[in-house]
DNA sequence: CTCCCGATAT
DNA sequence: ATATCAGGAG
């Protein structure tokens, strides 16, 4: 595993190369964050962004996602993947915030991840975008990024990945270290073509040199 | 652990 | 054709 020093350089690294990072889930407020992040499970930001475009002018409150039938809220939604669960899960949602949150989105953690379709990710991302709360949400481009770069074990689960990175990582640093991450993941280190030739971080990466390796044999 | 699942890149 | 995509629930 990396050591604090080589830690720093990443860190330092990522913000090299992309200082600008954010949420790309378009959103106006916290309500449609949370509905675009459950959306967003196993499917591209680009695809969520197209289907929310129009989803967003029909619903605008938890009340207009409910008087409309399971079915034809599954439809509106039907070109993202896992559409039967997710609008399921988003029904259940906007029930809740109705009945236990006066139709507002809590802020807090412990709140979040009680809600339908909102698990430790998603919790996270809007604790962290919405309400600006220190959070490290590990998506499938932090867990990989910080495998191949050893900030923790290969075996970790995403529990344990969350932790490690807390623990590594300045607290104040955790909200925008989480956004550059996942665009290091998103654009550069990505789970096919990793682009190691070019990468800054190879130095300090042993499953970089690994790929190289293997590619000039 | 499996299932949910369409769009896109390779 | 197949892997992958800002995962979560049962």
């Amino acid at each position: 595993m990396l050591n604090k020093t080589e830690i720093r350089f990443c860190l330092d690294e990522f913000e090299r190369m992309f200082p600008d990072a954010e949420c790309e889930l378009i959103h106006q407020n916290p309500f449609e964050l949370v509905i675009a992040v459950v959306l967003s499970a196993q499917c591209t930001d680009a695809l969520v962004n197209k289907v929310t475009k129009d989803l967003f002018k029909k619903y605008k409150t938890p009340e207009d996602y409910l008087v409309v039938s399971l079915e034809e809220l599954q439809q509106d939604i039907r070109s993202i993947g896992l559409y039967r669960t997710k609008a399921k899960n988003i029904q259940k949602l906007c029930q809740s915030l109705i009945d236990e949150y006066d139709g507002e989105v809590p802020s807090s953690k412990e709140e979040l991840i009680k809600l339908a379709g909102v698990g430790r990710k998603t919790a996270n991302v809007v604790a962290s975008v919405a309400f600006g709360e220190p959070a490290i949400a590990v998506d499938t481009h932090v867990e990989r990024v910080s495998k191949r770069l050893a900030f923790c074990r290969w075996k970790d689960s995403v529990l344990e990945v969350e932790k490690t990175l807390m623990k590594k990582i300045p607290k104040e640093e955790w909200s925008d270290t989480h956004h550059r991450m996942i665009f290091f993941g998103r654009y550069h280190c990505k789970a096919k073509n990793p682009n190691c030739s070019e990468c800054p971080l190879l130095e300090v990466c042993r499953e970089g040199k690994k790929r190289m390796k293997k590619r000039a044999v």
